[in-house]
DNA sequence: GCTCGATGATGACAACGTAAACATCAGAAA
DNA sequence: TTTCTGATGTTTACGTTGTCATCATCGAGC
């Protein structure tokens, strides 16, 4: 946040240390902004230094790769991604519904606002395995999770395993994520989006919800 | 033609002939084993070349640059994928549900059978405007489309403009196969997948399908 | 004031995508 | 037949990339 303070006005001129002070967040910082101009795939390390103003293999001193700083990418996004949807279910109050098509909307919202961050999380070319990777992403789903124990607790969603009930919503969330990054809601303003994001996510939970006279038919 | 045969019946006897035959067959070909090795980003036109023993600018001879191969075979992808789905509609005959989640699990089933088709289909390194691709993916859609449409005349589906209706279909069918992808599924058996994605495709059923007595409730 | 670990710079290497120039072949044209 | 020509494959070359080994510079403690 704070850059390298040196000393007096007079002395701004001096020529560029020789430390660059806090390279590790610039990298990160940097290669968000990369990653937003052109997508994963264009990212290049060489680039990045290039921009930094620090020499090509700088990075190293802070990432033992590529691909791990694409993974610290993938992390920070799911703690922000936890964070929309949390404080999407906040201000969503108590009704069930609100608070469905709130954290559904959060999700989608998320990957339309930093599509880059989005895509990172699920490029191919980050490291799946690593722990801390997977603990960012059980983050955001614990809160699903939460949201299925408070419905059944309410009795309003039928029973079953939170893990089996999550899927369907997991996958409608994910699902509509990319259909929005693909564009096909491009040109579409905020409410026209909300609503047919709102339309699936209900569609579902009419599925998912207790009804009183059980009809399937077809 | 007296002389001894040069374009006779073999040609398979000659050492290496200079022209390979039907490259551009060989290239998809490769190209899809490579891809199932390692994922699209590990593919390398070099490597491809190197495996069908050719040299490695051949493939400009038939494809613009990898980005064209690739594209290529998102393409084929999209009409094996169309086929699937189809065959699955065809085979389940001509109750609704079951017509919906045969279809739904063909899709899921073609990401889990064919990885590394469907990982180029989406892959961000194909031309993603391309119109023979747009087609492709188009011919899977009308499929989704028919099936609304027909629900509706039968009077079983709620009211709605079928690219509305489509789009939780469609997001839950590409959700669903991403979390297969991801391993989501691993160590289940067929069975146990099966009745996975068909509860989740059960559950949006069950939001879509017109019920008698409409208590929308939480 | 000196040493030392952390951080950055330089240079090198192999692999890659791609383009230009050249080689070889199959069939049309003569 | 022989010649020409376009399609297909090869060679060579260039610039870029990720990564490593080695060297340079700094600030913190002794």
């Amino acid at each position: 946040m704070v850059g390298p303070s040196k000393k007096g006005a007079s002395k701004r001129r001096a020529r560029k240390p020789y430390h660059h002070g806090d390279l590790r967040r610039a990298l990160t910082e940097g290669a968000l902004a990369l990653v937003a101009e052109a997508g994963p795939q264009a990212f290049t390390l060489r680039e990045l230094a290039r921009r930094i103003g620090v020499s090509h293999a700088a990075p190293y001193r802070h990432f033992a790769d590529k691909r791990a700083l694409l993974t610290a990418l993938a992390i920070e996004g799911g703690t922000v991604l936890h964070d929309r949807i949390a404080l999407a279910l906040e201000r969503a109050g108590d009704d069930l519904r609100a608070r469905f098509l709130a954290a559904g909307y959060a999700y989608v919202r998320f990957a339309l606002d930093e599509p880059s961050l989005f895509a990172v999380m699920f490029a191919r070319e980050i490291d799946a395995e690593d722990p801390q990777l997977a603990r960012s992403r059980q983050r955001s789903l614990s809160l699903l999770f939460g949201f299925i124990v408070d419905a059944q607790a309410r009795g309003a969603m039928v029973e079953g395993a939170p893990e089996v009930l999550a899927q369907p919503v997991w996958a409608m969330h994910h699902g509509l994520a990319m259909l929005a990054i693909a564009g096909r809601y491009k040109g579409q303003s905020e409410d026209e989006i909300r609503e047919a994001v709102d339309y699936a996510h209900a569609s579902l939970l009419d599925g998912l919800l207790i009804r009183r006279s059980r009809d399937r038919q077809a």
